[in-house]
RNA sequence: GGCGCGGUAGCCAAGUGGUAAGGCCGAGGUCUGCAAAACCUCUAUCGUGAGUUCGAUUCUCACCCGCGCCUCCA
């Protein structure tokens, strides 16, 4: 078996042989900095991400790109508002997106910012205007003409046609040839950002950038561009007609595209109140790891619905596999192994495997850790009522195939403490205190107790414990599970976890 | 209107032409000084109607409902 993708391309799921041997040129279409990052966006790059992972679990060596747009209409309005340049307005919203990444455990691309590629995109204008595809108006805006290039519309399945375009001519957009060539470079507008170039001044159209920076970091014919839905049309199918122009060869052969997601099952918008970033989450008191899980849990075609439900069941799942983990690494069984145990791990690796190799299926393979679990669980449970058929060699292609599962899926590694603590120092760096939720400040905002002193209140415990002195060991206790630790007695002796 | 996706248990959500994965929550049970963890049992006539078929949740058609794109929203 090997990668089955749908391919928005050829709207079919496809057998994915890359270009050349096993290397594989990818290339997402990233944030536009002017804001922070909302579960929406990240719903997508995370399935990027979860995409990156598994080509390079499967052996593919991997060249993932990421652009960042730092400029638009919205970023130019925003910091002449602010009163700020552009590159003062987007360095913020850069830093919180490469935070955010890191706080969801996405695997860091090769990034790339459209402003430090503005020559390049000037170039490649003044190299589709000699060709005929692009022309210049009196005010030195340039624009792609779209009758040049008769595929226009086969990503999107739009057929353009039949289409009268006199018809649809806005007012402000009479210089064009036709309403739908759509702009390569704005020329510049008092009190805009502007860059001088070979084809004058101004500033690129938002297309643009995808294709100069891709076909400079991947070459001009490239495995597979990934972003999300919304930009197959117009972004992806203008960049198609870019690229092909110019270069005359395929440009991306896999078109990788992530749907929206609802939030309570309506759309996201800021009108609904639905409309969350990351750091709104965690302020509430929701752990990363539970946000990761819950955006990876629906295979990435499919709507997925965001909810505050879903994120505390996402987090007793990760707490799940967490606790499976260290039941396997706390405890020291009877030397030996058992055949049937490393059987059920190489089962569960392959099972994990299909799954993903059809179209990314997350759900499927998440099942078959669960299915390993319950069924490992069972074994464990009987082998501590006194069975032995549990062995410590036995641990070992367990813990392989967890890892192979968290090399996707990325949540094994409790980490969230940390994260969290750091988005409510930026909260109260913010003035946002009022924000901070009781249940931020239970797991991220206490003193915390470290290794040393967690041990010695255990073994306080266990003494009272010993004498029966129940009294004591139910106050110690509760006082360490008021610092987020979690006591477990069990018959191979006392054990504990941060929560 | 054009193109496309979906409606599966209380919630989230896979999947298959031969009577339905997984997770969460709930109830009962086992274990247990308490707690935690874990396991077991229980909870779905797969949107509605019709058709094809020996047999459909899975294919076809119609209808109802939700969602997306149709010029800068991931």
């Amino acid at each position: 078996m090997a990668l089955r993708l749908y391919n928005t391309l050829s709207g079919k799921i496809e057998d994915f042989h890359p270009l050349d041997d096993n290397r594989v040129r990818m290339y997402a279409c990233g944030p536009t900095v002017y804001d922070y990052g909302h579960i929406g966006n990240f719903r997508t790059f995370i399935a990027v991400d979860l995409l990156y992972r598994f080509l390079r679990q499967s052996g593919y060596e991997v060249r993932y790109v990421m652009n960042i747009t730092d400029v638009d209409d919205k970023i130019i309005r925003n910091s002449a508002h602010d009163g700020v340049s552009v590159q003062q307005y987007t360095a913020k919203y850069i830093q919180a997106f490469l935070e955010d990444s890191a706080t969801l455990g996405i695997e860091k691309p090769i990034f790339v910012r459209a402003t430090e590629h503005i020559n390049a995109m000037a170039d490649f204008i003044a190299e589709l205007a000699k060709k005929g595809f692009a022309y210049r108006t009196e005010d030195g805006s340039y624009y792609f003409r779209i009758a040049k290039f008769p595929e226009y519309g086969k990503l999107s399945k739009k057929d353009f046609a039949g289409m009268n375009d006199g018809a649809r001519v806005d007012v402000d957009e009479y210089e064009k040839d036709s309403a739908r060539d759509f702009a390569l470079w704005k020329a510049p507008k008092p009190g805009e950002a502007s860059w001088e170039t070979a084809i004058g001044p101004g500033r690129p159209g938002w297309h643009i950038e995808c294709s100069v920076m891709s076909m400079e970091e991947l070459g001009p014919s490239f495995d597979l561009h990934a972003g999300g839905e919304d930009l197959i049309f117009p972004h992806h199918e203008n960049e198609i007609a870019q690229s092909e122009s110019l270069s005359g060869q395929q440009f991306a052969r896999y078109w990788f595209h992530a749907r929206f997601l609802l939030v309570e099952g309506q759309k996201m918008s800021k009108s609904l109140g639905n409309f969350f970033t990351i750091r709104d989450l965690v302020l509430r008191g929701h752990k990363p790891s539970s946000i990761r899980w819950l955006l990876s849990q629906v295979p990435y075609r499919n709507q997925l619905n965001f909810t505050f439900d879903g994120l505390k069941s996402a987090a007793s799942s990760v707490e799940k596999l967490r606790n499976f983990r260290f039941r396997l690494t706390s405890t020291q069984f009877p030397a030996g192994s058992t055949p049937q145990i490393a059987q059920l791990a190489q089962e569960t690796i392959d099972k994990m495997k299909s799954a993903l190799d059809d179209d990314l299926n997350t759900a499927e393979a998440q099942a078959a850790m669960f299915d390993m679990l319950r069924k490992v669980n069972t074994v464990l449970d009987a082998a501590q009522a006194g069975q032995n058929n549990f062995r410590q060699e036995d641990v070992k292609p367990l813990l392989g195939a967890l890892t192979k599962f968290d090399e996707i899926f990325g949540v094994l590694n409790d980490d969230d403490q940390p994260k969290m603590k750091a988005i409510l120092e930026w909260a109260r760096a913010e003035g946002r205190e009022k924000e901070i939720s009781p249940e931020l400040l239970g797991i991220a905002g206490s003193a915390q107790l470290t290794d040393e002193q967690v041990n010695q209140k255990l073994a306080e415990m266990e003494a009272a414990r010993k004498t029966r002195n129940f009294k004591t060991s139910d106050a110690l206790r509760a006082e360490l599970t008021g610092a987020g630790i979690i006591v477990e007695n069990t018959k191979e002796g006392v054990r504990w976890r941060r929560k």
